[in-house]
DNA sequence: TTTAATAATGATAATCATTACTGATTACAA
DNA sequence: TTGTAATCAGTAATGATTATCATTATTAAA
């Protein structure tokens, strides 16, 4: 049994990805832990990203995109990713339980949770287009 | 505008990904292909997957493990995935498209779609690891 | 305090899925 | 036929993530 140490890297991540509403990348939270911590490397951001995850207190988000984005709140919630900017937002719906059961009824599979992800364009990049159709 | 030719490769592909049930990853396919044209290349894969999605005859299903999933039928519908072997299955249950009009209401974005996938353990790996506890 | 055990680090190499490139081949409209 | 653009196989490149390793830091016990 691995007991954890105490690292100022980890606390610093944790701290950084608690503070955001944002649900940044790796390669987003290495670029800022670097402004504070200049030797940080990539790697020691995903390996604490790994142990955070194993310890409950951080959450993996896939989206279908390339890189995947973190998220410092593990509570079950749904998330909106934009098609054109791929950024995350949390969205504020409440969370239908009742579907775990139903698919596992449904499929005879040992259902344990679900994850729902709404797709679109986001409010910001909805402007920047209409700004471009104004300078057409 | 770039018109398609007809290819053997991807009309082979096409009709490999039409008749299973499973929800391949390219690799999966590169081999069964090669059972019949040895020389088909992983490119090739890729590279008529793209092709079919552009043209929507093939919808890419991203789960959360490292590779992709491919699956022909491109009719809006749910899935599970097994956190145990990482099979991805269909679910029979009846899509909510009121959901998209809930979440843009409350989110201010524009919604265009959404993905629901379950998880869990699978009946073959739930029978697995009874098997296993038997022999114990 | 020292010390000993071991977790964590930065740097870098390796991996793995996917994409891009290239020169040869093929489909197909004129 | 023939011109041309799509497609191919083969291979190199990319990009995100993971593994390795020698060194450093944390922690609990002596």
């Amino acid at each position: 049994m691995k007991t954890l140490k105490y690292s100022r890297q980890r606390e610093e991540l944790y701290d950084l990805l608690s503070s955001v509403k944002t649900h940044p990348t790796a390669d987003w939270l290495y670029g800022e832990l670097r402004k504070k911590m200049p030797n940080i490397s990539l790697g020691t951001v995903y390996r604490n990203l790994a142990l955070l995850i194993e310890a409950g207190k951080v959450q993996k988000i896939t989206v279908g995109t390339s890189t995947d984005h973190f998220d410092a709140n593990t509570s079950n919630h749904y998330h909106f990713v934009c098609n054109c900017c791929e950024r995350v937002y949390d969205l504020d719906m409440e969370v239908m339980e009742n579907l775990n059961q139903e698919a596992e009824e449904q499929s005879g599979h040992k259902v344990t949770g679900h994850s729902l992800l709404f797709y679109g364009t986001c409010n910001a990049c909805k402007e920047k287009e209409n700004r471009k159709d104004v300078l057409q």
